[in-house]
RNA sequence: GCCCAGGUGACGAAACCGGUAAACGUACUUGACUUAAAAUCAAGCGCCGAAAGGCAUGCGGGUUCGAGUCCCGCCCUGGGCACCA
């Protein structure tokens, strides 16, 4: 027998399998489908690291057991190549990005299929590739169509060390995701996604997809709904002069406690509004207004203290026409509702605090009312429009041009799609917050394809959630030069069946890409509305010590090291067998050790194996607990207490002088989804002569599963006593007849009887003295 | 502050419904094989104790014949949200 050697097995398994298309599909509507979809990698300059296989290899797995069950199996791979990375890349070294781009997607590549993942290579697709762009720019001018896409002046926030703007989404309090630096504000005209009209579909979806409820519950919060009411409460300018003009709009969730108002608070934002339409405010509360608007800007690590200041303006409660006070204050944010509340200490911490600190009056008890009197019922979200526009050269560019004649913005036609990114000089993005495209003169001056007058391209480029926004869609389809997927394709293998990916995804991509999916599907694109049946998340893989790995630290384990050491089947055995697949797991190269054992020791089994052997009825019982446990664990992901079963099933067998070919042919299978290259070898050595990706997984019988001979914990008081052995089928009353008759038992009785004997099937016998 | 995970040997971890805590793997100890080492195989491996036995799943209570698991009150770690009215 040859020792196990996984160079050389793996290489030629990975051959087979190109050269025979194996995984290959065609859509065939006589099988049922299964789509598993990771998410697709960046392709950065470093390469993979050990983190990427961990989604990579549970979503195999289950691909792999899919096939064997009979289903048509989707399983796709692609790169998100459009991104900062590789255009700061370029402005240090001056190579043009998608040179870059190709270098590293080819390194990707070679890494991919070194690890033995049974992607559908023919369908890849890549996002800077304007074969896929050119459908990126045609689906977002369904957007701009549909009026969901305009431009608009508004504070966005800036990074200026990226020198790039930044959606909601991106910035963690208040720095940039990426690099850390704190965002600025700054005014910009930019384009929005109007995603907060999706706010509702967005958030009812939720129900009707299967979500790992950490990934539900961040959208959720994410899209943040309130309901709640709008009160308006009428103002005396000038207290003691009746006033039938003014009046300020409160927003709350609890309008029930409208009697227990002791003042309204306004932010610094809608005082300044009041300012500006003639209020006459006197120098101080001005000189407030501004001090606060101006802090908003500059810092936002810490809550700060609560101040205001009394603006001499009467407040009418409409529920009992008592006079209240109004107050500027800074704890009311004037971006959130309508810039000012009412204050009711009683009920409310914030407002208490506030009170107190400025004797404002509390008042304790006070009649609950009713919400309808008061107030018009309104239903808010937290979610912002997306900001959809990025200053810099990387990214796909946006298909429009302006026309002052044609009163605007103008889509190019589908026949000028794709518009190309230009070949630029200097991909330098700069201060003043226009892209390096916008430097190309001949590239910006354009004729406008409606009046065929002068014209000006739009010069930023989209962010790079984009591409990652509909490219599940492109894998049904990936070849389509009409459309950017057909209809009958869409309908075949739509939704994704099961989506696994990051938690730091949950709230950007996952959010976008449903987005743009129920959008398609309302404009009769898509066949279905939720883009992702099913989405469960990884833990992250951490360096020993417990710190995240990056090349900045130098803690970085590549896979092609482990590769070349201990072969591909033990990486991805080891990766699966960490630990919890949820859970943050630290790296640790001892581990593979103990996989490489167990590998080694199904290698070795091979030379016990004889066509049959006599019924060895404890091995019959271990194999289809295995089989069981195997198959429940995987669609479980609980990938770590299935290799273990089959480290035990393998230990048992490693005992037995001889093993039965149907046995071993039954683990292979099971085994198979781990350590595709090594099962496939010792397959082939039994004499078979197809592949294993296609043999039928193997079933269990129930009955089968059960032990013949049972040990029997014998309980007094709560503590192990004693065990017994019994057959399956012993009657209760024989079993706690043997318990009570155990010597040890005997003892501990002293002669006397017991008060209570209870009996838990199969399990123990518990003896209350 | 609110929401969600989690806390078990030297280490990664199991224990699915309340039923023998520590399966599986690593490390370690001893032995076999070897001139030797590696590899492999065998035995041991929570703590205290000579033993009988006692103590052990972050801490303190409770329910139960029986609690890692359920309930109450805390502490710690990770993640998310956050003056959101």
């Amino acid at each position: 027998m040859k020792k196990y050697n996984p160079k050389k097995i793996e290489k030629k398994w990975q051959k087979y399998w190109e050269s025979h298309k194996t995984f290959q599909v065609k859509e065939d509507v006589k099988k049922e489908k299964f789509y598993s979809l990771i998410e697709f990698p960046y392709p950065s300059g470093e390469g993979l690291h050990v983190g990427h296989p961990r989604p990579f290899t549970a979503m195999d797995v289950i691909s792999r057991k899919k096939r064997m069950e009979g289903k048509n199996v989707l399983f796709p791979i692609g790169f998100d190549s459009f991104g900062l990375p590789t255009e700061n890349y370029a402005i240090k070294t001056g190579k043009a990005p998608a040179e870059v781009t190709k270098k590293n997607i080819a390194n990707f590549t070679r890494q991919l299929k070194m690890l033995g993942y049974s992607f559908d290579w023919s369908r890849q697709v890549d996002t800077s590739n304007p074969k896929y762009y050119k459908w990126t720019q045609w689906l977002f001018l369904q957007f701009f169509k549909h009026d969901l896409a305009y431009k608009k002046n508004q504070p966005i926030n800036w990074c200026p060390k990226d020198k790039i703007g930044l959606a909601n989404e991106e910035v963690v309090n208040g720095c940039c995701e990426r690099c850390g630096t704190p965002v600025e504000k700054r005014n910009k005209e930019q384009w929005m996604l109007a995603i907060t009209k999706y706010a509702d579909k967005l958030l009812a979806g939720l129900q009707n997809v299967d979500y790992i409820e950490r990934a539900r519950v961040q959208q959720e919060n994410w899209i943040g709904k309130s309901e709640g009411a709008e009160i308006v409460f009428p103002l005396r300018m000038i207290p003691g002069q009746s006033d039938d003009k003014h009046s300020v709009t409160v927003f709350t969730t609890r309008p029930d406690t409208i009697f227990g108002a002791t003042f309204v608070a306004v932010s610094a934002e809608l005082a300044k509004k009041w300012v500006d339409v003639g209020w006459q405010a006197n120098e101080d509360i001005k000189k407030y207004i501004e001090d606060i608007l101006a802090h908003r800007k500059s810092s936002r690590e810490e809550e700060p203290e609560k101040t205001g200041v009394e603006a001499g303006i009467v407040a009418i409660n409409p529920a009992n026409q008592k006079e209240i006070p109004v107050w500027i204050t800074n704890y009311v944010l004037g971006e959130v509702g309508t810039g000012a509340i009412m204050g009711v200490p009683a009920d409310d911490d914030r407002d208490k605090e506030f009170a107190e600190k400025y004797n404002l009056p509390i008042i304790e008890n006070y009649t609950k009312a009713g919400f309808e009197d008061h107030g018009k019922r309104v239903i808010r979200y937290k979610l912002r429009d997306w900001v959809f526009s990025r200053q810099r050269y990387w990214g796909e560019p946006i298909p429009l041009v302006n026309c002052v004649p044609c009163g605007g913005w103008v889509p190019l036609p589908e026949s000028e799609l794709p518009l190309e990114l230009p070949k630029v000089k200097k991909y330098q993005p700069t201060d003043t917050g226009e892209s390096p495209l916008a430097a190309m003169e001949k590239w910006v001056n354009t004729k406008c394809p409606q009046c065929g007058g002068p014209a000006k391209r739009e010069t930023d480029t989209m962010p790079n959630w984009a591409g990652s926004s509909w490219y599940f869609l492109r894998y049904a389809d990936a070849h389509n030069d009409k459309e950017f997927a057909s209809q009958e394709k869409l309908k075949y293998w739509m939704p994704v069946d099961w989506y696994n990916g990051g938690m730091e995804h949950v709230v950007l991509h996952l959010l976008y890409s449903r987005f743009w999916n129920i959008f398609l599907h309302d404009i009769g694109l898509v066949p279905v509305s939720e883009p992702y049946a099913k989405r469960t998340a990884h833990g992250l893989i951490l360096a020993k010590g417990g710190e995240k790995m990056s090349k900045s630290k130098g803690n970085v384990v590549n896979p092609d090291e482990v590769v070349a050491q201990y072969g591909a089947d033990t990486l991805r055995t080891y990766i699966m067998f960490m630990g919890p697949f949820d859970q943050a797991v630290e790296w640790d190269d001892n581990g593979l050790v103990g996989v490489k054992r167990f590998l080694d020791k199904v290698w070795n089994l091979q030379e016990k194996v004889v066509p049959k052997t006599e019924l060895n009825l404890k091995l019959q019982t271990s194999l289809h607990q295995t089989i069981q446990k195997v198959g429940e664990d995987i669609e479980g992901m609980r990938f770590n207490t299935a290799i273990s079963k089959m480290m035990e099933l393998v230990n048992e067998m490693s005992k037995e002088e001889k093993l039965s070919a149907d046995y071993y042919s039954a683990l292979l299978k099971i085994l198979s989804p781990f350590a595709p290259h090594m099962t496939e070898e010792l397959w082939g050595n039994l004499g078979n002569k197809k592949t294993l990706v296609y043999q039928s997984w193997p079933e269990y019988n129930p009955e089968l599963t059960k032990e013949s001979t049972l040990t029997i914990a014998i309980q007094i008081n709560g503590k192990v006593r004693d065990e017994i052995m019994i057959d399956a089928d012993t009657a209760e009353d024989e079993v706690k007849k043997l318990a009570l008759a155990s010597e040890k038992v005997q003892k501990w009785l002293e002669g006397k009887e017991p008060k209570k004997v209870i009996y838990v099937k199969g399990k123990l016998v518990s003896i209350v003295i």
